[in-house]
This record gives structure tokens, sequence and C-alpha cells, in this order.
DNA sequence: ACGGGCGATGCCGAAATGGCAGCACACCGT
DNA sequence: ACGGTGTGCTGCCATTTCGGCATCGCCCGT
């Protein structure tokens, strides 16, 4: 329905050059060339400044720039609410995630949600912190399931649930028995800690700011997998929310000991969505489901059993 | 920029009737007959149902039409925005309002903002009250100057000023020389009206439900300039703003004597704007220029001069 | 100096679009 | 009963637009 155009210039300004938009969108450059020639002859302006390794756009630009993303984005919403009129929710939901909930919470929902509505797809990615704002105020995705934090401007929080950033470890380690634990007490044990720490910086940075103490990360890595085995393997202490461990945990195989800091012990997980926007059919599905399933987990997420306990399952 | 598809179906929707649309459009009607198939393909979907006389839109048809009309409007505004970023501001700015503000008041600012910025143009109507919130969300257009009204939805009032309906009549009129008036007081003498009440429905309603009585209108109009010669000759008394009759209050032709009942006396004129809506430049632009002439006339709105006075002009 | 990247352009075939005339159907007034 | 008029729809054809290929001129790094 929309101009072909609006993919080009799209793809163009992602891409910084003609030609590997038009490698992307599988036409010839000299079409897509062709093609913002004619709609910069169109705005009376210069769209792109033309630099020796591709083009980058001028304010104009930018401003035209945002107004086709929006009306990409609203198109495929109003698609999804069209072809959800006849009673099967269909289209696609993007969530950008913590990993933590994205390596082990979210491939359940995710499963029962298309399992119930075969016609939603999902688009699930794992954002670095400092794009959070971004990714969500672009309108390339419906939701996030993140850290509530107060710094986020012009995102509204439709869901929240408490949680607890903790200690994470083996059940022999010797700070295992804790019921609680400040990050001092874990200076002389061996951490392994996530590439992007998000809250820990800034609370690590009060917490020492005294002493001179610091935490030594023994392992450094950005795979929450790969922290799991370490972790299980023994080589020292991460610092996680528990959603991410539940099997674990439940198994007597790891042991979650909250942190005392108060930023942390009340640290909350919230779905955030940019502010204002229409929110799609299944993605509304999307986050009524997640909502219920976090609500079922909210005990877990804010003080995860210290012992394995069996339960019922209905 | 946008397909043709776009405008096409908007002008189906608009006509009901795909032959109107394209004569509207000066194209065949084959041509928007085939679009519209096409697109109707494209969704799977029947966007019209096809009458007797004509084509309506399906529940699909009208969600694909909001986004159409969003999309056009959305790209009306940027290209406003891009072609004020070389400084001087153009495009088109959209108003509805008040006939009694369209008929004195407008034509001012419009003036003196058309003579700063000959780039700007301006589509200016006057709206019946029943479609006073249609006409602002449906995103066509700009903003609204209209009467305060906790009625509205999803509106915003960025700024207001406070005024006061009131009698108007003629100097040697008997009672010209009031200080207030309640409605119950206007028995017995003529009034005109206008035929869109709006405020004064539900106020006389109230006011007269014990008494029985009525004013009796002697002229009943919807135009004000023919309620201006009626008043002006004597006919009777008719209930207005001061803003539309500036120059004859100044010139001691006609006296406005302000209406006692409190919903009429604290009423407030207010720049309304669609909730969530971006603002063009230019819109931005004649919103300050508004605001600040009505600003200017604050005193006057709330209590015009019972006798003209001489002021300093600068 | 040269190769490889970039955007812009001329040429040509393919696809899309629009105009014209005509079809089938339903309504309305005579 | 019957044209007249309105509707949406459909072949047929001219025109316009779009995309692919090859090429040019440019700049930069090697």
């Amino acid at each position: 329905m929309h101009a072909a155009v609006l993919r080009y210039f799209d793809h163009v300004a992602r891409h910084g050059s003609i030609r590997k938009a038009a490698d992307a969108l599988s036409v010839a450059s000299s079409a897509v060339n062709r093609q913002i020639l004619r709609l910069e002859d169109e705005m009376g302006v210069a769209l792109f400044e033309r630099g020796r390794s591709g083009v980058r756009p001028t304010a104009a630009g930018e401003l035209l720039l945002r107004h086709v993303r929006e009306t990409q984005n609203e198109y495929q919403r109003t698609r999804a609410e069209i072809a959800s009129l006849g009673g099967t929710v269909s289209g696609d939901v993007r969530i950008i995630s913590l990993e933590s909930m994205l390596v082990r919470f979210l491939p359940q929902v995710v499963d029962e949600v298309s399992a119930r509505h075969p016609k939603v797809t999902f688009t699930v990615l794992a954002v670095h912190p400092s794009e959070i704002g971004e990714a969500l105020r672009s309108g390339d995705n419906d939701f996030g399931v993140l850290f509530v934090d107060a710094r986020h401007r012009g995102v509204d929080v439709i869901a929240e649930f408490p949680t607890s950033v903790g200690a994470l470890m083996r059940p022999d380690h010797p700070l295992a028995g804790r019921k609680s634990l400040t990050l001092t007490e874990c200076v002389g044990h061996p951490v392994v800690m996530l590439q992007d720490r998000w809250l820990l910086d800034a609370i690590m940075a009060m917490e020492f700011s005294g002493s001179g103490a610091r935490l030594s990360p023994r392992v450094v890595s950005n795979s929450i997998e790969f922290m799991r085995q370490v972790i299980r393997s023994g080589l020292g202490i991460g610092f996680f929310t528990p959603i991410g461990f539940i099997e674990e945990i439940r198994r007597g195989e790891l042991v979650h000991v909250p942190l005392a800091e108060p930023g942390l012990a009340q640290s909350r997980i919230g779905i955030l969505v940019p502010r204002y926007r229409r929110l799609s059919p299944p993605a509304r599905l999307m986050i009524n489901h997640i909502s219920e399933r976090l609500g079922a987990f909210a005990d877990f997420l804010a003080a995860p059993p210290r012992r394995p306990k069996r339960r019922n399952r209905g």
C-alpha cells in the first residue's frame, strides 16, 4: 500500500549508504538512488549529505525519517488490528527484554501464547541498557520487560513486579547460608560479572567510596548462559535477579541471597511501553499474558525459597 | 511521496462513492476503482460495503482510514516542519473557531501573522458546537479557539482567557443601564438568538425550570453578522461574548451587560489542541500570536467598558 | 598509480497506472 | 412497462513510471 520510496528511504538511512541499502532491498542501486533524488526534488531540500563513504541524513532528512518510520510502524499496527477483527489475533509482537528474562521466563510465555494464537509472531531482543530509551522511543518495539528506572523518559510503566537482585552461588559456598548480604561482605570472595552491569555500577560506587575496597571479578562475560555455567561450577558469586535461574534454585543447585542494599533489594521489573503509543492486538495479548505469569512468580521474584520445596502443580 | 492510493481511499470514503471521488480527484473512476480493489486484495479483507447508492467503509476500512488520514496529516505537518527549517515559517494552519471570534478577532490576527510570515496559509472554519469534539480529534485541524468545556475529551487546553457571556443591546434599551442581568430579568424583552445556542440551552433549562417562563426569541439566525445588524436596529437583546462586538461597544453603539448566571459569567475562551498531537511550526506561531492578542484583550473580554473610552495607541 | 568504494546518469525493457468505452445491475419517475 | 440515471466493475490500449545494466566521475586507502 505505501510507496516503495518509504522503505528505500528508511533503508538508506539505516545503512548509511545507497548501495548497501539497495543490496539489502535486493534492488539495483540506481533505482534506490533515483527514488531518493526524486524525493529530495519533491521536498525541495537535500535529505542526505553525500560524504565520501556514504550518505548521512540532514536535519530535514531526520524529520522526514521520523515520519516515515512512524508511518511504517503504524501501518503494521493497523494491519494487525484489521487482521484481528476476525477474532483470531495475528501480527508481530516486538519485545525488548532483560537478558535474564529472555533466557528462562520469556521463552515459556512465548510458547504458551504461540500455542494459543498460532498466527502471532514474536521478535524478542535483548537490549543493551544504554539503548533502552532509544529502543522504546523509536517506536520499533511494542514494549519492554525491563527494570523500572525513573531515568526513563517518555515511557509508561503499565505493570510492575517487585524483585530483588541477589547474590547467586552454589549451596556449598561459604555465604550460602546467609539470609541477606551486602556487597561489602562479598569482598574477598571471587565474583563473576556481566559486562553490562546496569544497576550494579551506581550501587557499587556508593558502597565502596569510603573503604576503597572493590569487588574483583574473576570472570566477566556478556552472556548469561556462560555465567550460569560458571557459577554452577563454583567459580564465584554472580549478581542477578532470580528470574533467570528459577529451575536451578528450585532444584537446589544454586542459592539466591538477596542483597541488603535498598536500591537492589527493592528492584522492580516492569512492562514499559512508549508513551502515547497505541498497542497492537498481539502486543496487548502478550502483555496480559506476561503480567499474569509474572504475577504467579511474584513470591519467587521477591524472595525465592532458600531450599527447594515441593509444590502442587495444576 | 505517499502512494496515490492513500488519497483515493480517503476521497472514496469521504464521498461515499467511487465515481464521485474520482470526479473530485479528476481521474477516471476506473483507476480509482482498481486501486481500491487492489488495496482490498492486499489487505485480504473488504474495505467497503458495496451498496446500490455507493460504498461505505467496513470496520476494517474504518481502521485503515484512520491510519491513512493520520499519515496524511502527519505528512503535512512534517513538510511544514522541514520547510520551516530554513528560518521562514511556512505551511497551512487549520483552525476551528467560535463564530464570534471568527468575525472580528481572528481576521486581525490572521492579517498580522500573514504579514510577518507570508508563506503561512490559513484555514479557519466555524464549527457547529456538536462537531467540535470530532473536528478536534480527527486530526484534520491544528487547534480550536473555543469555549472551554469540561465535556471535551482527549483535548488539552493550552491557554485560556476568562470572558463573560452577556446581554448585548442598544444603549437606549431599558436594560442598558444595568450592571448585570439574569436571564429571568430578560423575560418580556424581545431577544434574538443564534440557532446553535451552545451554552445557553443548559443554563436556560435550569433558570426557568421552576417559573415556566421562557425567553421568546423574536429573531433566530445562525449568522452572527445578521444578528449584529438586528441588534443594532433595536429588534432585541442578543447573548454573546463581547469579543465579536469590540468595535460597536467601544464606539458606544452597543452595550454589553454581563449575565449573572455563574456558568455564563465565568465562561472561558481557550485554545484547545487534540491531546498528544504534535503542532506544526505555523500552528505554534499562530497559537502564540492569538494568546498574545487575547491577553491584551483580557480586560475587555471579562468586563468591557460600559461607556466608550479613549485609549492610547502605540 | 591503482583498485575499490561511493553516488549519479543514459539507455532500455518491464510493470504499473490511467483513460475510454462498455457491461450488468438497481433504483426512480413517468 | 419503461427508459434514464446512478452505481461498481472490466477489457483494451496509451502513457508514465520503475527497475536493471553498464558506465562515468569522484575520492580515499593502499
